[in-house]
DNA sequence: GTGAAAGCGCTAACAC
DNA sequence: GTGTTAGCGCTTTCAC
């Protein structure tokens, strides 16, 4: 491995000429320096982030964690955060903690050690505590999913409102029995839908029924068509079915058709993120379509804003109802 | 932050002393030891990953690299990657190059750097010419895409014969007119299933037509449904498809419904990989299952056999004719 | 069994 | 403008 004392050596100068002339600090003599970058092109020498990062305590990585690298959701807010980071001179180290606690402390050390300078967390189930302890002394973000009770700020959308709309969108097309499709009420985003819907079901006056609330074990495809098949025994069934995310909503098309039903002549069927794949559905899937690249951007901007002192708050972006053929 | 002497000073011995017990080295006296194990607790401490490494040159830290995190061919494979080396306790930096040099530099340097210890790469269009360098110093496994000329391990599939059996499928299902959906042919792959589909329709007399040849700009839906709307205007129309990737088929079959024909009566489909959501378009799609998971996981065995000086030799793994409703 | 000290590659304060 | 040097947190000889 070449190091800085090899490069100062060939170009006859100290090693502190040749750091200068690396971060470009103070003025170095035109000379000089031409003669240092000559060196350094012909050793091909790069310097080791290890040796600067100790000295400097800086290292220009980013942590972001997430449960699952599968879901298109979080791909695309990564998108984002990735553009931003890489423009300002960062790099991302991608952290899947399949919402793992020891995966997380590994990933959590990372950061005090210095070898990441912050964090952002779409970790729905992540350790709060834990979070909100490195969160005194570190910058961290959280995106899409967050903490009420926490300090850290958040990038997020209004998940209550949204969802408000989306089964408003359904009652306004005349349906009265709408089905919820949920995840595990554990993540808030998952209550604040359900929230959602149950005012939008109360405020025109439609029952809710305990059996239209369907609480998925699992963010996959296969959740969404149990669902169906459970909704589908009922005697009471819905006309309708809200799911707060695509990747039920997929799945449920996909029973439904296999039931030999059709969408949306028997049944409705609303989404939620407009990940890529919902309009290669078919019928393509109406959805709320959620801001994930921007989440990303802004998210990645926060955080550096941070790590330069600057003050942040959270922001809620704003949803989009998009309607499609599902409903 | 908290470091070794901090401990050193708490359990009232040196920081040597602090660093066997950390690695549990040389025989420590049982006191000892138990003094240092409560100081670290009481301080939480967290030994510095940057010391060490600079210490050590080791970083327990996997470079994977992948053009883009979007596809989920790639987070399947990623998901094997993982697994295993989390469990050799190594972890993963996840790398997007989005083909683009300059981020590839800057994953290189990581590496040269000893902040990571190897690399798989999964980028086809990575600079050959650098990783070959890289690879005369440094542990690199190719994962899927490889490069012929070059001594890198890697582990795939045979494209080949996979795009063989494809086409050969579709000839027995009474295709006469198949097209081909390719990738870019600067890609290995690309040209390996190419060349799969000219064999299979050669050995069975069938002509091969330029128009029917359509290569794809980017990996994306949406270039699977402007392949169908130039293979439709065609006068003599294909009845048949062979899309080398997931992606391409399903936007393809999109727009085959847009324009009103029906799969498999028109237009049969076959695409390859094998991604989760090909199981969710409607008709099912039939394709070439690729072992992601596994690939992923002797990727990572094999790059850890390395890092142990153990010799490996390149995998070629089997594929599987899926055989599903769009065929 | 334990401590002292060198040194990994780098930056920055201080000297000249 | 440039060189000398201390020291970031750690591991590992070499003494004792």
């Amino acid at each position: 491995m070449v190091t800085i004392h090899d490069v100062a050596k060939l170009a006859g100068v100290s090693v502190a000429t040749v750091s200068r002339v690396m971060n470009d600090h103070a003025r170095v003599a035109e000379k000089t320096k031409t003669r240092v970058e000559r060196a350094i092109n012909e050793l091909n020498y790069a310097p080791s982030v290890l040796g600067r990062n100790l000295r400097t305590s800086k290292s220009s990585l980013l942590l972001v964690l997430i449960p699952s690298i599968s879901n298109p959701f979080y791909t695309e807010i990564i998108n984002g955060i990735e553009d931003t980071a890489i423009a300002r001179g960062y790099n991302i180290l991608l952290c899947e903690t399949d919402s793992n606690p020891q995966r997380e402390t590994i990933y959590f050390n990372l950061l005090r050690n210095r070898l990441a300078e912050g964090i952002i967390s779409m970790d729905p189930s992540v350790n709060k505590n834990k979070l909100n302890e490195l969160a005194e002394s570190y910058p961290i973000i959280q995106c899409s999913e967050y903490d009420t009770e926490s300090p850290i700020p958040y990038v997020t959308i209004d998940s209550e409102k949204a969802a408000y709309e989306a089964v408003t969108h359904l009652i306004e097309l005349g349906h009265r029995k709408i089905a919820l499709i949920n995840s595990d009420e554990r993540f808030l985003y998952a209550r604040q839908r359900r929230n959602g819907y149950e005012q939008a079901m109360k405020q025109h006056g439609l029952a809710i029924r305990e059996e239209w609330l369907y609480n998925a074990p699992q963010l996959k495809f296969a959740a969404g068509q149990e669902a169906i098949s459970t909704l589908m025994q009922l005697e009471d069934k819905p006309t309708a079915i809200f799911a707060v995310s695509d990747i039920y909503a997929i799945g449920a098309l996909k029973e439904i058709h296999r039931k030999g039903k059709k969408v949306p002549e028997d049944i409705a069927l609303i989404g939620f993120d407009k990940i890529s794949f919902s309009d290669m559905a078919c019928p393509s899937l109406t959805t709320i379509s959620q801001p994930m690249y921007e989440m990303g951007r802004i998210s990645a901007e926060m955080i550096m804003d941070k790590l330069n002192g600057v003050n942040v708050s959270s922001k809620v972006l704003e949803h989009r109802l998009v309607c499609r053929e599902s409903t």
